[in-house]
DNA sequence: CTGTATCCCGTAAGATACTG
DNA sequence: CAGTATCTTACGGGATACAG
């Protein structure tokens, strides 16, 4: 059988699979660029982002179970909980870069076939 | 600077939503990274990405709405369709590059944490 | 404030069989 | 060969209420 594809392929298929088992779903990235600059309460990112709690709470354990995001608790008054990016995180930066790129390049082309949100839009 | 969503994090945020809702899920990326060099006909994708025709063929339908990849039905024997990315699609060349990078890169990492490996799989 | 516990829905994804 | 038709399962995602 004719060897339709290269090993080469196939590990650049299998490293696109690791990222994306990591990174893919609606949020993370998100959550990883919104981390970017300084360090964020729970409940600022459920605001933030628009998440529902339960989301972000599972989302930031795959996120700390892949070494993306650290968890601290600070003793205050009731209790708060910071989530920074860890070192590792930050070799993420060239993809989210990407991303944005692209998705702010692209804009209008994306929104000529599909554009889900934003309310501030008069209809 | 206490101004939690500065609008540059807004638009940000949304440039990112703009580029997941079109590349997000498990299969675009992989897809286009597979035309990246040549034109694919229906079936080498289904066995070179081992994906289901069904997947394959809402995928492809996808990208085709997006611009992102041609169709073109050749006149052979049975008829083959071949598939090929668009100049619009080279424009996510450096999206991709970083998701193989970080891939390749931190493949160890991933490793450590989880592992979705396929066994059936020799190399 | 920071989550967890339920309940629910839509869709992604896969297996298989079948048609043009 | 290139898909489509079903059917089914799994999971992502959301709403809400509640607990620590």
């Amino acid at each position: 059988m004719l060897d339709v594809q290269s090993p080469v392929c196939k590990s650049h298929h299998r490293a696109m699979r690791d990222t994306l088992d990591v990174i893919s779903g609606k949020w993370k990235l998100l959550i990883l660029s919104a981390l970017k600059e300084r360090t964020v309460r729970f409940n600022e990112l459920t605001r933030e982002l628009e998440i529902s709690p339960r989301i972000l709470s599972r989302e930031l354990k795959d996120l700390e179970r892949n070494k993306l995001v650290k968890r601290t608790v600070r003793k205050t008054r009731p209790v708060t909980v910071e989530y920074e990016r860890t070192a590792h995180a930050a070799t993420l930066d060239p993809l989210i870069e990407a991303v944005y790129e692209w998705g702010y390049l692209h804009y209008e082309r994306v929104a000529g076939t599909k554009r889900p949100h934003d309310p501030t839009e008069a209809e």
